[in-house]
DNA sequence: CCTACCGATCGGTAGG
DNA sequence: CCTACCGATCGGTAGG
């Protein structure tokens, strides 16, 4: 009884595809040859095209909230928080590359119910982080901070990652997420 | 004898679709129907639709370079030629934004000989970057960097803006990028 | 710039 | 899960 279902192939060969080439230039026949089936079969598991990226996209907004969520009740400084959030984001990036790719571009390609859906859930997922920031403001470890303008300006830059990372590459994610939390927190100016 | 020729109004048009909807999400007769003109009209102005796209992604990677590349000479501390250049980027994503966002992502879509052409302006253009930090930190202004590293979190964070500034907004582009430069520099860690 | 069209390919279905 | 197919639509062209 394996736990791997033919639908789970199916949903990361498109996952695979979504991100690599986009939603729209990716074909059903396409994501059928990765699997070994003609795109007619596919319909034994799926609804439809679309059917496949929202439920790449549920899951991607799966991740992020599973990996950042648990952070914001642990019994530390808002400080060390947002560090590890950075961290888990960034990982989750990492580990899920091309779902994460399909939660933070590929969703436009849905239809506007289904978006509408969307929006709720990064809206969700980003309100976590605005309350981790109104944190360390509130204690006094942050500055004032304009939270939406500085939520975005983290996030952003930590999702970036997606578009450059390299599993293969000098640096691992844990490394690259030490730095852009201390970009983050210290700024680039040098300090006497 | 107008300066807008046709073809503005079709890369125009194109720009705006493309932005919109991503590339292969929008029909050349989406496009016709934009200026008026039924698809096949078109071919008295273009080669072919990823001829529209290369055009737009050229036009993107000159507004850019020509926007940032004067300040780096500019006989000012590398941290205002910083500023300087973060608000002139902003300032391009905010004033074509359209372009701007067929730039930055869809750019993808092209046929691989392409792409290689768009990589390099890419890396000429992001090389600008990585000069105007590196003076920085030679000269002290700026703590040890991780030149790479830095460019990618400046800049993914400064061009996410394409993604949701409002023209309408209650803050302008200057004011967005005062913040994001203040963030850049100094982070987000409160100071005695 | 339009009329009239083309071959190719798309997402999806019926029936087994 | 395959065979055999469908209507629709795609990017693009010929000839005026």
């Amino acid at each position: 009884m394996p736990r791997t279902s033919k639908l789970d192939a199916v949903l990361a060969a498109a996952a695979d595809l979504f991100a690599e080439r986009g939603y729209h230039a990716t074909t059903v026949r396409d994501i059928a040859e990765r699997v070994g089936l003609l795109s007619g079969s596919l319909y034994a598991h799926i609804d439809s095209k679309e059917d496949l990226l929202l439920r790449i996209v549920r899951q991607g907004g799966q991740d992020f909230h599973l990996a950042v969520e648990p952070i914001l009740s642990i019994p530390q400084p808002a400080m060390q928080k947002l560090i590890l959030a950075l961290a888990a984001h960034m990982r989750t990036v990492a580990k899920s590359r091309s779902i994460a790719t399909v939660f933070l571009y590929e969703w436009r390609a849905l239809s506007p119910a289904n978006r509408d859906q969307v929006l709720q859930w990064r809206a969700s997922y980003e309100n976590l982080w605005t309350r981790l920031l109104d944190e360390g403001v509130r204690s006094g470890e942050f500055r004032p901070l304009e939270l939406s303008l500085t939520r975005l300006f983290a996030l952003t830059a930590a999702s970036g990652l997606h578009e450059w990372y390299d599993p293969e590459g000098v640096l691992s994610v844990e490394e690259i997420a030490a730095i852009y939390a201390n970009l983050l927190t210290e700024g680039i100016r040098a300090r006497p």
